[in-house]
DNA sequence: TGTTACCGAACAAGCGCTTGCTACATCGAG
DNA sequence: CTCGATGTAGCAAGCGCTTGTTCGGTAACA
């Protein structure tokens, strides 16, 4: 057990926290190293670019994504099961790496432009076929409807799943069970009473 | 009919484009200026300031989606066609400005810190309160469910409607109506077949 | 002759990043 | 145990560049 955090994973957290809430084009590198307590040269000893920070984020959240849907679609294989175990396990994450989500949601346009950019790209293709993997498994063995093009269904879920990381948080009154559940419900049953 | 459309107006829609496809921050005066064929200094003859365009831009966004809003709110009773028809007047309110739609959804942290922040602030409350309305009237009356609070459903709703600018592009196949219709009647119904 | 629209050139501020240097902890050789 | 060598972390200063913005001049037009 490290006594002190490592250094470097406290400036990534200070500085993804910034990035999450200002965006990273408006987060300078004197605002991080202010967060920290050190002058903003004294950053470049741990990482050599600002984008290098925003690099790290983003890997780490994603590879952590990767690696949950993966054991879910190994571990499961009805549809509408599966579908709940992703929605929960989007949420997991959410928990783990709410800065990093919030960057990823909002500053797709910054990512696109950075250097690392392929890694992301491929997590994220794996993610967006796992999600429509299962939905259109769902379809073919009649447990989703047909008459909707699984891509459709696919984007209504991902953006309302993964927005909620922009006001959803927990309370004692509602848990993120329970909101994963709620999710799951309007969805599988929709907001009409059956 | 203008015959030539007024240069406020021309460099407003290419300002609009490049906020939308790159962000407000990574989008200088001077690449502005340049798709408007002028030079950056020459763009202060039609506004004060960067964000004075901003502003504009999301201003008369924002106050055609309200009126938009109100005049649904006023002609129909049910809920349920209310719902309908907030979904499908968003959707045509996307198309008529699908830049600055962008913008307002991806770039809320600089909206944020405009000085007309206020003006926008009202208008997103007025949106909100809107739908809060028709789903909390849908569940008193008994047309929705209850067991999942309003303003879950509201967010839920929302993100996937208003996410569709970044991805949905109507095609000759599947249109703008037949995607509303879709959106509606998976959130009315749900996935899994009646 | 005034007004409108724009040019051309510049400005101050702020940006990411680099550099030369110091203080301190660690550690193997004597 | 001691002591020089080495590596780590940070400071202080500033460089080159880009940014939003300003301003005097000018050409076309009414």
């Amino acid at each position: 057990m490290a006594e002190t955090p490592d250094r470097r994973t406290v400036i990534l957290d200070k500085a993804a926290g910034l990035f999450a809430s200002k965006g990273i084009a408006a987060t300078t590198v004197r605002e991080i190293a202010e967060a920290v307590g050190i002058l903003s040269g004294s950053l470049y000893h741990h990482f050599t670019s600002k984008d290098d920070m925003v690099d790290a984020i983003v890997r780490t959240y994603l590879d952590d994504l990767v690696s949950v849907y993966t054991e879910i679609v190994a571990q499961e294989s009805d549809p509408r099961k599966q579908l709940t175990a992703l929605v929960h396990g989007s949420l997991s994450v959410i928990e783990a790496h709410p800065h990093a989500t919030e960057i990823y949601q909002n500053s797709g346009n910054y990512l696109s432009s950075l250097v690392g950019y392929e890694h992301i790209k491929i997590n994220a293709a794996k993610v967006q076929k796992t999600w429509l993997d299962v939905i259109g498994n769902g379809v073919v063995t009649g447990v989703f409807r047909d008459d909707i093009p699984p891509r459709v269904l696919y984007r209504l879920i991902r953006d309302a799943l993964w927005l909620s990381v922009r006001w959803f948080k927990p309370t004692h009154q509602y848990s993120m069970k329970k909101f994963a559940d709620d999710l799951v419900s309007t969805f599988l049953d929709g907001i009409v009473p059956r």
